[in-house]
DNA sequence: GTCTATAGCTAGATAGAC
DNA sequence: GTCTATCTAGCTATAGAC
């Protein structure tokens, strides 16, 4: 016991637990050290720039996700309905159900509005590029496999505010499926 | 000058505009005091209860411009397509076209998520129950009515997000567009 | 790499004069 | 009803021992 290094990946998962559940203004570096179970002067050690440095990282973590769970997936060469599903449910566990916020809301407002907003634009980029791809893949005209891919982070987006504020987490299955719904015709 | 009473509805809405920018977590009373021209003391002689009295009586000015400028309208006597339009045209001027967050999703988050949760149900509960009404007087069936107003506050969020994170305020408008296209048959 | 201890500041909140 | 002045608690951040 004593100086036995805490692994950096569930460092980073408890963070990311943190920012998505109390938003970046509402986190404190006691409540970060707490939940890493490291002291504040060792967070400090790991990340120098503080609370704002801990927030890139996570983002970075989320891009990493993002690429192996969804781009990777979204642009594989099986068959198109199943790449979606697949996707589908990655996106349902990422959000358990429902019941759990997305860190880039969580990201998005308050102090926190300027400073991560670019890293976030490009992942929601990534995201309507990927499922513009599937789209077209499954048969959609270019200039609908554009909006279907905005309406689906739209939705995806919306129905979680909906299903944490009305505590109903189906909400967001219902929307998962009226988007499988919309992109297989 | 010295002891000017200051309007209670500028009041009402610089703390609605600083609440919706900035979050619950994020406003300071500081922040707050400098925005309505108060000193602190004043505020806490006007909402005794602090932050929390304050954003509380928010959400009550906002549930009240809510009744005026969606329920009753979508309840009115007028043509129904006419309703509709009316009632988003206030939308999209509440959000400024799409530059402007909502409220309610600003104090769903961190601290706040909690101690206003019912009263923003509450509210949603109020817009899917009258966009509800609507799309009936509009001839949709009664089970696709309600998907369908549920569908209308799910794509505002969810398009309010995305455009202010992608600075492309038109994204509210297509949304609005896309709602205005369903409810129409 | 982790810790204890602490500096310096700003937060929310109150007392009391006018 | 508004103000100045102030309190305490919590915050971010750092210094320095192990």
């Amino acid at each position: 016991m004593g100086s036995l290094k805490v692994e950096d990946d569930i460092v980073m998962e408890k963070l990311f637990e943190i920012f998505r559940s109390v938003g970046y203004d509402g986190a404190s570096m006691s409540g970060l050290a707490a939940a890493t179970g490291l002291k504040k002067a060792s967070l400090y050690h790991r990340f120098p720039g503080g609370k704002e440095e801990m927030a890139h990282a996570v983002l970075d973590y989320i891009a990493a996700w993002n690429q192996s769970k969804i781009v990777e997936v979204l642009l594989s060469s099986k068959p198109a309905a199943k790449r979606l599903n697949v996707v589908l449910d990655s996106i349902n566990e990422l959000y358990d159900g429902g019941r759990l916020a997305c860190i880039l809301r969580a990201l998005s407002h308050g102090t926190a509005a300027e400073l991560f907003r670019n890293e976030i634009a490009t992942i929601f980029q990534t995201w309507v590029a990927a499922f513009t791809y599937l789209a077209n893949d499954l048969g959609h005209k270019p200039e609908i496999s554009e909006r279907l891919a905005e309406s689906t982070i739209i939705r995806i987006q919306g129905s979680l505010i909906l299903a944490q504020t009305m505590q109903q987490p189906g909400i967001l299955q219902s929307a998962l499926n009226d988007i499988k719904t919309d992109f297989l015709i």
